[in-house]
DNA sequence: GATGAATGAGCCTTCATTCAT
DNA sequence: CATGAATGAAGGCTCATTCAT
């Protein structure tokens, strides 16, 4: 009579907080149900009280990350400052959180790779949805073009900037992490300073 | 016999040829052996004539990969023309490249991930050297950070800039590469320009 | 307690019943606890409360076939008319029994094949007796063999008939069933009179 | 370059031997692909170099049952001899060649069951067409119902014998086969006399 | 008693690697 | 040299069974 007490959903997401761990140590192709299993402390078969199959906690994965990246650039909207600061703040803001979750980055630059044969996307072809990343990274140049253009209106920048410039700054941040988690000798957290000044001076109208 | 030795070693060209392009393709963790033979042509057990094994055929790849990277620094190394150009120069010549190769330029961001269960690790840990990523990406920053520092003394750029901005340079590539291969929509080769003239603008002196 | 008693045995017929009718629908192999629970109405861990394995579920569905096997000739012997006529009403008293209980008879022809890897008898071999379904059609081939015998003393079929000829009568009502059970649209029901004259018919004495 | 000498289509035949004795043996639900690799002298992995899936060869066993089916009532055709003697040999032909090939007989059986969630058939429903056993059975009495109303214009039987007599003969054949593989002290072989005798008498004009 | 979360043995299937031809 | 049949270890997933609540 007395349903067990467990939340179901926290459990859920106990196991994918393990996943995340294991996916960025490993890599997606590399680990097993059973890593993740074990990683959250729990048997391998109970992972599939929770996700239906590999694929699905893969493209949980995924969702988490496409989630943060949304937390990014809405973040950014925050009016009542000039464009210009608003646009340091974004690439100081994304900096430190690729940097504090470093695990998800990992998971991203998976992704990256992983992208072509999306996760939940079978041989034949037909596929779940899921996350389109390449739409991740068009919102995300979308949001800093709106930026670079309302600067270039307040004078704080060029006018005539655009999807070309958007794309140099959120290269100049992913390329750093990229730096960094290849080489955890790279000092991604301090390196927002020279991204932001380094782009937004080249950016500045020329005297 | 030395007739057969060129042959022996343009059959190894050919496999690895195809295995790159298969690798592109399907990422390393989804290409089967049987992929690369079927793609060069030639037997499944042909395949370990040339390769010791499936992971021996990833280190040749990341060889490859390392080897373009080379040849990349080493062409900034032309000297008689001022430093800020032949950085210049190294940054379209970077960019031209990896457009030009598409496949070796996925590989790379393949390996950005495997890079932790490097290849040729297998899962216990005694591993064969491989090649080591973070190397690769250290040089490149060391040789954009001696020009950097040149330029600096041309007092073309800002003097004082360093590993950061080098880093920030080396970013705005990568980050770049990343967001095409992500979405073939993006300009790539375009980029170039943009890259450069942000970048070195940024580390102008300031007027 | 005893009310408790009464309900428990109550509460296991329940289950029995719902694992019936699962059994028939989905067959034994490919029926799950968890089906039988959800037929039940009830939790997949009650299935234990009344039954101690998978495997005696499978021997107490038998024992059902098995049960309503022996009401079928225990009716036939019903003494006080002719044994023709006792044969007669044997034969489609076992027709409408099946008739009307597909589910039962659908398990019998579940148990045909499974017979040989007999319900309770694990891979190892040390077995539960479960039942012996050879045991059952053999009560059923004498039953009617001695009603042929005394038709024959009697007068009515030829003299001489024996275990070969029940066994054609049998094998006339089990075979119409298969056909039904196979084909839904062959009329099982039906079939109960031309089994009975052709077969009556085919052992009455020659003129 | 010497392609290794192996009829592919006769090893896939042994393998599907091999499959068929132990389906007879276990039935398919309990038959695991070891199983059959070792009855087939192979390794696990092997069996897949010859089917694509234990469903598929459970499919060609089926496929099997039913050709034998098939060569079954088309050796009934053979005109040139009076209805009635061609119907006499098709019964004792048909329990001939099942007691000759006692495995495809219980895997027949084993069909019956299993017919529901035909082989092929994923839990989803969307089947592999495979071979309808209804089919073969309305083919099989419709063999027999024409022999019946050729033997009735001869006089050799009552006329108006139809689709139900005709269903009684194939279900002494089936049933008694039943009985055999239940009890194998059922001399199913011997039956042949009975089974025509009595169908053909219990068929022939009143007096 | 009832529940359903948790477990882990077991089975299907894939694929790197070997080796007889 | 080249082949591709054969192998068997590995990993995803299912499900009977147990047990804490």
């Amino acid at each position: 009579m007395a349903p067990k007490r467990v939340d179901r959903a926290a459990r859920r997401e106990d196991v994918l907080d393990a996943a995340v761990r294991v996916f960025a140590r490993r890599g997606f192709a590399a680990t097993r149900i059973e890593d993740v299993a074990a990683e959250a402390g729990i048997a391998k078969g109970s992972v599939y009280l929770y996700f239906d199959s590999r694929d699905a906690l893969l493209r949980a994965a995924f969702a988490r990350v496409a989630a943060r990246s949304e937390r990014l650039t809405a973040a950014a909207a925050r009016p009542g400052r000039p464009a210009v600061q608003r646009l340091a703040d974004l690439v100081r803001g994304a900096v430190a959180m690729l940097a504090a979750e470093p695990d998800l980055a990992r998971i991203m630059v998976d992704l990256w790779s992983t992208g072509r044969a999306r996760p939940g996307t079978p041989p034949g072809g037909t596929a779940a949805p899921a996350l389109d990343l390449a739409e991740v990274y068009r919102a995300y140049r979308s949001v800093i073009a709106d930026l670079l253009a309302e600067a270039g209106r307040d004078g704080d920048l060029r006018p005539g900037l655009g999807q070309a410039e958007a794309a140099v700054v959120v290269a100049a941040i992913e390329g750093a992490l990229v730096q960094w988690l290849v080489d955890p000798e790279v000092p991604f957290a301090d390196l927002a300073d020279p991204i932001t000044t380094t782009c937004l001076n080249g950016l500045r109208p020329r005297p």
